[in-house]
DNA sequence: AATGAATGAGGGTTCATTCAT
DNA sequence: TATGAATGAACCCTCATTCAT
């Protein structure tokens, strides 16, 4: 590859950064999966050669590693904002997941969500599952408070739990930045959505504020 | 040997059926994901050699491919059925949902969820692409009509849509039949929470209908 | 490769058998160095894809360790031997060193010498280090016994023994089955050289009992 | 920096030298094989980058080349000076080989000493061949004028020859700085030893001259 | 004189696939 | 039907080498 194509692929202004490795790594993990990963992939689309990569990361292994634990973070990132922002165990609730799924979305920061077992390395993926774990327990925690204060319908926190989780982990699955939707927009609408399916007395307003017309994705 | 005796000792040990194929594969193909998993694996867990299985698979995409084509049918059907037993759009969302999730759950189907680009052929990509639009173009026209009926509340229905599907697509991921609740109670608990965020007047009850403690999956 | 040549170069009558992997391995190690050798190298000696030695073998690593251990077990084997049929030590010692250079030489067994420091795993380094500090101890006991019974001269049977083992080990880097001396004959001729210099009363008789003319390796 | 302090930091820090290179480079080929050495290992091994290396040599073939170089060019020079220093064969035999021995364990000169095949570059295989040849040549002309005049006992001088280098060279295999004998001492002891194989009379008196108890490498 | 960053050429290993038995 | 053995194409990773600074 000249040059010039090389400036162009990778973006005229940066050479090869961690932030950027990982971003461009796990928007390819998710769309093909860590095993239909080559990292030769990961290379060309930052337009640089494997080896490169290499200087940079330790190994296949380390990337998805690392896209994981941005994840978590942003995850717990979010549950932390919320309690701050909010009170009501319904506002928490939405502020939580819409952090969550922006933080899905967006594309700098890069999140990997697929949990191909036997990917990671066994302390590795301890490390991850026991991130994952406190998400979810304190997720369950905030559904469950939300039981008791009246506010949420009985309901068992866990599966509802995993519900919200796989809405906003498939979306990577489908989600362009080139679709007509922006991504806060996105956030936003699924949260609310999610939310509702709780609440004893759901306000009957549209699930998406700006109620434009034409597609989404 | 006889014609029964094989039968019986193909129903007792259990000789290779396309269908457990099928069911086995799908089960691997959901946990470690289609290029993480290797027919060794799958002959494997199937108590046969690998070159066992090309008698009965033309190709590991092949494998797949199927899997794709049963939950695709799978979900189709649900529609169908769901349009047969109920009028209401709330309530033929929630049958629709209920079938969909129960097939996912089917340990003995082998459906997988997981579209990795690049696992398919071309011709079979475009085939699973275009099952998946027809079901998602009719779940979509569900809820449209639910809304124009005055049943559910405004909202984007690609959105809703692939949040529905994500949340039923990330089952594979936590569920182990060794879990704590029925496939048919998960299956059922989801369609009336994924419902519920859709009505304009909810139901107050228990979104679980049989609300027991303990853990779920 | 066409199946004739195949054929031609594996040998007419035998497939791929681990003895034959390890004798060529072995080979191919003590000429070019273990990490100097590559598997494609072995594979192409023996007439066979690198794949398939996999088949029959875990790991290069593997295969070193076995050819190791080849050596450690014709060496220890040679002490037994020489005890048995000998009492004297002089004549215990010439067996042995008779028989260890002969199992070196002998092309159908396998039996690397060197000891590339970290070609092994660290468990199988210690293994084959055991191994060697076993025959080597015994070495020294013999030669000191020697010493005792006043048919060898004082010496350090430390700096005799490595003294012993490295002309023995070097074997490979010049030793050709086309040369002009067999391998019992080049064997008899180092054991009684290394045993000669340390008879206090050696004999006067020549070092190599068929002293031909002509080229000796 | 002036040239005084530069010299200063160059002594007392160790700057990179042609001569530190080689011997280290020496030392870690001796160990490990020439291509189980990286450059990245010396480099460390020196104290500075890899690419700093580029600075002082060529290529890495070039560094083992010269590493041979620098044995071959002892293993000539220890031919001469027994020449000039005795008339004896077998003590001019001693000399040479104690010379050689001594050669091979100092650290600083440091030798490479295996030779595998391949390493290095077709022309300068060829010139490594043509020292050693000669080396080999006038070892075992020594040889032969021994058994001519009577001390030597009659033998293959070829045979002998490669008994005595392959003693001489396996040492960097166990030899360690650490150790409890001074490379003197071990050289005279194994010229000793190795000469005294072939004497027809040889003395009686102990091979090591230093006979202290311990261990001795 | 030295370094950080990058590259191209392998080398070990895996795996879908084939085929003779 | 099923299997043992073999293959070719990748894939991850390493390393000698280069080059701008």
């Amino acid at each position: 590859m000249g040059a010039v194509a090389r400036e162009q692929a990778a973006g005229a202004r940066g050479s090869l950064t961690r932030e950027k490795i990982l971003a461009e790594a796990a928007r390819i993990f998710n769309r093909r999966g860590y095993h239909g990963t080559t990292l030769d992939d990961v290379a060309r689309a930052l337009g640089v050669t494997k080896a490169a990569l290499y200087y940079h990361v330790s190994s296949k292994e380390a990337l998805l590693f690392q896209c994981h634990q941005v994840l978590i973070e942003i995850a717990l990132e979010g549950l932390r904002r919320a309690r701050e922002r909010a009170s009501a165990p319904d506002e928490q609730l939405r502020l939580t997941l819409a952090h969550y799924i922006e933080g899905i979305m967006d594309q700098l920061r890069g999140s990997v969500v697929l949990v191909e077992d036997g990917a990671l390395t066994p302390a590795h993926q301890r490390q991850v599952i026991a991130g994952r774990d406190e998400y979810e327990r304190q997720l369950r925690e905030l559904i469950a408070r939300g039981m008791r204060d009246g506010v949420f319908v009985p309901c068992d926190p866990k599966l509802v739990g995993f519900a919200l989780l796989g809405a906003g982990n498939w979306i990577p699955k489908w989600y362009s930045p080139a679709g007509s939707r922006a991504p806060k927009e996105i956030a936003e609408a699924f949260a609310a959505y999610l939310v509702r399916g709780l609440q004893r007395q759901p306000s009957a307003e549209a699930i998406l504020p700006l109620a434009e017309a034409g597609a989404s994705a």
